[in-house]
DNA sequence: CTGGCTTTTTAGAATGATTCTTATTTTAGT
DNA sequence: ACTAAAATAAGAATCATTCTAAAAAGCCAG
């Protein structure tokens, strides 16, 4: 029943967003949107795809994120060198990065107020900002 | 004369953190700290050394710009997929990365205000808090 | 200032995540 | 079903970075 829901979730969103629902762009939203506030390697996403026994291949794990990040409905999250997390909740927020472990997070609520922006530089404009609280041991 | 000033700068920058003045790492430490708020990748380094007549391996460019960062001379940026930025002001501030051109620059003054922290998790602490504010063309 | 031990440097191989290439399979529309 | 366009997959290729082992340089005691 949820299932079901979700499956339809997962389809509306391809649909919204302009892809096709084939096979593996099913499956792998329905990994990725059935629980939310999910932050994904590649690697991850491609274990993940295994163990649901659905046969994907790593180029289309790549693809697929991309699209997705395209679309809006990923948001690509970078704060390690090599490796890029890829953050279901597309929403204004910002992130823990533990360093011991690798392990990425959504901050809860938004404490940290970005209060006054700076100007940006000449022909650009500010695209997004991100805020990383970085955390080790105690 | 200027010359002479900064190599004794860069030679004790090297003592003081407790870093044998090798021929490279006195060559990297002039490349680096002669001008301020440098941001430059391990390649930018590599080729601006060769320029330099400074014969140092990649694998030297990367041994010392780890080296520098983990002695508090650097610090290390990590705002793309792929590759990292080291950034030769240590001090708290923020950066303006430029999507289109992939240049890395400081935010001058910090207009920006981190207001309210969030407290970290468990056994964890702040060690550091991130702000890139992410530029595209007009 | 010289030997001998430690630290650095180096060349090149190895790694790891990601991207690319090309052929094959699917999808969507008629 | 039939075909054109889009998507997938297998594996090669790429790119930044790290590792390995061997040669070179730095440093200290005598």
């Amino acid at each position: 029943m949820m299932q079901k829901r979700r499956y339809t979730d997962a389809l509306e969103r391809l649909k919204a967003a302009g892809l096709r629902p084939t096979k593996q762009r099913l499956a792998l939203a329905k990994l990725l949107f059935d629980q939310d506030d999910r932050h994904v390697t590649a690697e991850q996403l491609h274990a993940e795809a295994d163990d649901s026994r659905v046969v994907v291949s790593l180029a289309t794990i790549y693809n697929t994120l991309h699209q997705f990040t395209r679309s809006g409905l990923l948001r690509e999250v970078v704060v390690e060198q090599g490796r890029s997390y890829f953050d279901t909740n597309t929403s204004e927020h910002h992130h823990f990065f533990n360093e011991s472990t690798g392990e990425l997070a959504d901050i809860p609520s938004s404490p940290i107020l970005v209060d006054d922006l700076p100007t940006p530089p000449d022909g650009t404009r500010i695209s997004r900002i991100d805020v990383v609280v970085r955390l080790s041991d105690a």
